[in-house]
DNA sequence: CGTAGAATATGACCGCGGTCAACTTTAGGT
DNA sequence: ACCTAAAGTTGACCGCGGTCATATTCTACG
């Protein structure tokens, strides 16, 4: 037996799921404020006022999308066991598809940073840490195969690059600008790898 | 004759001023939100409409207003030729003031700043760059009756002191919490000046 | 099953931000 | 003075975010 959940439970978070998928989908399209809450509804098969059964407001929702939208995105970046290459090269690859995801939706994520100021009360924590921990594992394999330093906390590499990763778009976005290009994020990767390589470690 | 202000050009430049005006005293009484266009234009003494043929909408007012809010603060800081005090008492004055109004009108910075991520496209930087100037003009006096190091730019020395003030806004704002308190503040200026003191300094 | 009552869904409705075609005022040429 | 075109004002109007009374669906107990 599934952990109990009733079928009312059940439809709610399929709701829920069905409301994510239509903004997302909708918003990438046409931009958040050219979306009506009646149009996300529509493409859900609900009706308008349900959204505020789930959501307090349009803003809001936008909050609590990007966190969903986080955590969906830590499913899809969980490469396999067996991905080829050392544990360096997998976590620059895993590194690549983040700031790929990142970048389509740019403009979405400015909204939704602009929109956390307004509505403080929003917790999506806990996905950002589920990444780091996605890290932190791949370094802790690179400890062991020698690439890098053992006398690091894996936790507290993961967390230097994912900040390391993380700051420029931070900077792009008080500035309203575009997002910035993968290679000034892999060139600061390289830096920080400069202080942390053990002995097995090559540059590539 | 005045440079030439036609009585239409007047009559715009006062319905400017009664909107914002207007619009300040609304928003400290009930709060952005809560509060109305079509209050802000009757208090004004105009039509709901007429206001978008000034400003574009009600964030990108919300822009304008704070710079122009900072425009008046810095015509009430400047502070009589002949204040009595050293140059550096005068300034931590001058500061104090600053503060003070920060506080007063905290809400509604908050808001604004948060407005300003969404539109981008708003300078309110010349009002600054004045405040920022008589930061430095106190400096320079300071640095000639020795209470402040003469081998540094009394521009640069403001722009610190100004950063130093007003970061704590800033984090503040981010975490959506209260105002900062006096104390922290002047605990910032007085580490700081430990480094820039000249011969003459004494602290207070 | 049947039914009470809680949980949820629904869409008519409201208020406000923003638009616009019609109207009023101004500047200045004759 | 008068007329005209441009500049500026106005409030009826629209669309969308958000509310709420009502209708619908689910659950649990007899």
């Amino acid at each position: 037996m599934e952990p109990s959940l009733s079928r009312r439970e059940r439809k709610k978070l399929e709701t829920r799921q069905a409301l994510f998928e239509a903004a997302l989908s909708l918003f990438r399209e046409q931009g958040y404020d050219e979306t009506t809450i009646e149009e996300i509804t529509q493409q859900a098969d609900v009706a308008k006022g349900t959204f505020f059964n789930y959501f307090g407001s349009k803003e809001g929702f936008l909050g609590e999308l990007s966190a969903w939208w986080l955590a969906q995105l830590h499913e899809t970046l969980e490469l396999g066991p067996e991905t080829p290459g050392s544990p360096m090269a997998r976590l620059k690859l895993l590194l690549r598809r983040l700031h790929q995801e990142f970048v389509r939706d740019w403009p979405l994520l400015q909204r939704a940073t602009a929109a956390r100021l307004g509505h403080p009360p929003t917790s999506s924590g806990q996905a950002k840490q589920r990444i780091a921990g996605l890290l932190s594992h791949l370094i802790r394999e690179a400890q062991e195969c020698g690439e890098v330093r053992a006398d690091v906390e894996p936790g507290l590499v993961s967390d230097l690059l994912l900040v390391a990763y993380l700051r420029q778009f931070a900077l792009c976005a008080r500035e309203g600008g575009q997002a910035p290009a993968v290679d000034d994020s892999e060139r600061a990767i390289d830096l920080l790898m400069d202080g942390l390589a053990g002995p097995n470690w090559r540059r590539v």
